[in-house]
RNA sequence: GCCCUCAUCGUCUAGCGGCCUAGGACGCCGCCCUUUCAAGGCGGUAGCACGGGUUCGAAUCCCGUUGGGGGCACCA
């Protein structure tokens, strides 16, 4: 792993840094997810350093569980705590992001305004236009109020040097006198964020497309403090099936939410990398030492990719059916057994509330704890394994086993127990009582014969003993499940149906 | 409105001037297997946005059009 694949580091390149420093908002976004791999991919290749920066500045998102909740969740896709740099907290480099903004007022990159938005909309007319420049020149000393603005060059344009896009141009005299620190002396984000990098010595910047617009601004702070400024990449959004940016408001973003429905994070991360990517080869389910190795920043696609659920639980069952029997069992324990939920909610401060119930933590199985019995689990897991996406999924497949009563299911029942269905219960009952060996070959052996007296094949002849059993029309094959449910449990699910149709 | 940016099947992509009659994956549709449902096997559906160039030759290069996305705060 050390170093780009054929091309020996030159004596001259500096260590890499790379760094990933989201806002803790209470959830962990897919897309922030990608993100980090991506940062952390490309520091493993070129044999440089990743670090964790928690941009807590804004003083509402600042709680200790949040920031617990970025590490587990970086940490159960891979990238694990104490193999990386940080976590840093921007909160701790105010006193040099002010001391960055005097030093650009100090050297005439920068000047006070006292100007409202409303001032300067009622002199442009326009609310879509950026400030005017009205303060440029009229030599305002700092005061309580006075916002710093940094003074863009007229003329010139900035050049972002771009791993994925090539080189964005922007014309200088198009970008307005930006503010770089508010009235009361704080730094804004623009700033912060490349003070931080800064001092952090961030040589490449991976993050996601929506920063774009704010790069030459923040190049041209680079250049004005004085700092070469770093190798840009901007990777393209991630979308909803309407093709816009995923939002946590109306869309399903959260990594414990996918988590909490039991996505592996194995799926998870050959997923989010196949994003604008696609590893060599006719295939796209690939060990993560390939990913590794073959992704390059250079071959991202850039342009906006659809987060497909559909195309993830494919992905998921796939490694679902690659886990050892042993390996399945244990990955489903946290649905089987009730598992804590994970440590981050998300709680936001803005009200989310709708997607805080249902999505981060694993819901409790419906069985007592008491009734779960490990080794019947064990003894059809083989069975469900074929059978589920996710994981969550494992619970309606094994409930009738550790449920004292099946569920009812309604549309099940109207559909399985049609005319007929008494006198077949009967006689699979009368069947089933002679069974001298209670196994699920001479069972299907039984319930052909009585089907066959009716002249019903297996597939028929089978739905009401299934429904009658599990309450579902579905599920795991119905003798070996006869099988481990046991002959008592059997039977006095089938006299209680054949009971119940009177 | 302004700035930036992007454009191959419905979706994610391979393709980087001739190997393309455009390949794979997901989805969808058939068939096989089958105790339901899956899984598995086999097959099928569907795409280079449009218009100009450049070139012997363009999905691949250039320009325009159209369409999509992102951004335009004393938020991060």
């Amino acid at each position: 792993m050390a170093g780009a694949p054929g091309a020996g580091r030159r004596l001259e390149d500096v260590t890499v840094r790379v760094r990933f420093a989201p806002s803790p908002t209470g959830m962990f976004h897919v897309g922030g997810a990608r993100s980090a791999l991506q940062n952390w991919i490309y520091a493993k290749q070129h044999g440089g350093v990743f670090v964790l920066r928690i941009e807590d500045t804004d003083a509402a998102r600042n709680r200790p569980e949040w920031t617990e909740g970025i590490l587990a969740a970086l940490d159960w896709i891979g990238i694990e705590r104490g193999s990386y740099e940080g976590p840093h907290f921007q909160s701790a480099n105010a006193a040099e992001h002010r001391a960055a903004a005097q030093k650009l007022y100090d050297a005439g990159r920068a000047y006070y305004c006292d100007c409202t938005r409303a001032d300067v909309q009622a002199r442009t007319g326009n609310q879509h236009q950026g400030y005017d420049g009205f303060c440029r020149d009229r030599g305002l000393g700092p005061a309580e109020g006075r916002a710093l603005r940094f003074r863009t060059p007229d003329e010139g344009q900035t050049v972002v040097v771009d791993l994925v896009r090539g080189e964005p141009t922007f014309d200088n005299k198009l970008l307005e006198d930006f503010v770089i620190a508010r009235g009361d002396g704080s730094a804004v984000f623009l700033l912060a964020n490349v003070v931080d990098d800064m001092i952090m010595g961030i040589t490449h910047v991976i993050r996601a497309e929506e920063h774009l617009p704010n790069t030459p601004k923040q190049q041209l702070l680079w250049d004005a403090l004085g700092v070469k400024p770093p190798i840009w990449a901007h990777v393209p959004v991630v979308v909803n099936e309407k093709r816009q940016k995923l939002s946590k408001r109306r869309d399903k973003v959260a990594l414990e939410a996918y988590r909490a429905e039991g996505y592996l994070a194995d799926a998870m991360r050959n997923y989010l990398m196949l994003l604008g990517w696609a590893p060599t080869g006719d295939r796209e389910i690939v060990p993560w030492s390939v990913i590794e190795n073959e992704f390059r920043l250079e071959d991202v696609n850039p342009s906006p990719a659809f987060f497909d659920e559909k195309k993830l639980r494919a992905f998921n069952g796939d490694y679902i059916r690659a886990l050892t029997v042993e390996e399945f069992i244990a990955a489903c324990q946290p649905w089987l057994v009730g598992a804590p939920p994970p440590p981050a909610s998300d709680a936001e401060a803005g009200g989310n509330t709708e997607t805080g119930a249902s999505g981060t933590s694993t819901a409790l199985p419906p069985w007592r704890p008491e009734d779960f019995d490990p080794a019947v689990f064990a003894a059809v897991a083989p069975l469900a394994q074929t059978r589920i996406a996710v994981l969550s999924e494992i619970v309606p497949n094994v409930d009738f086993l550790f449920l004292e009563s099946p569920v009812v299911d309604e549309a099940a029942w109207a559909k399985a127990m049609k005319e007929g269905a008494d006198g077949l219960l009967d006689a699979a009952i009368a069947g089933f009582e002679a069974q001298p060996e209670w196994a699920a070959e001479p069972l299907k052996a039984t319930l052909e014969q009585v089907g066959a007296e009716r002249g019903l094949k297996l597939g028929k002849a089978q739905a009401p003993v299934r429904v009658a059993v599990t309450g579902r029309t579905v599920g795991l094959p119905l003798f070996e499940s006869l099988e481990v449910l046991g002959r008592e449990r059997t039977l006095a699910r089938l006299r209680a149906a054949r009971a119940t149709l009177g």
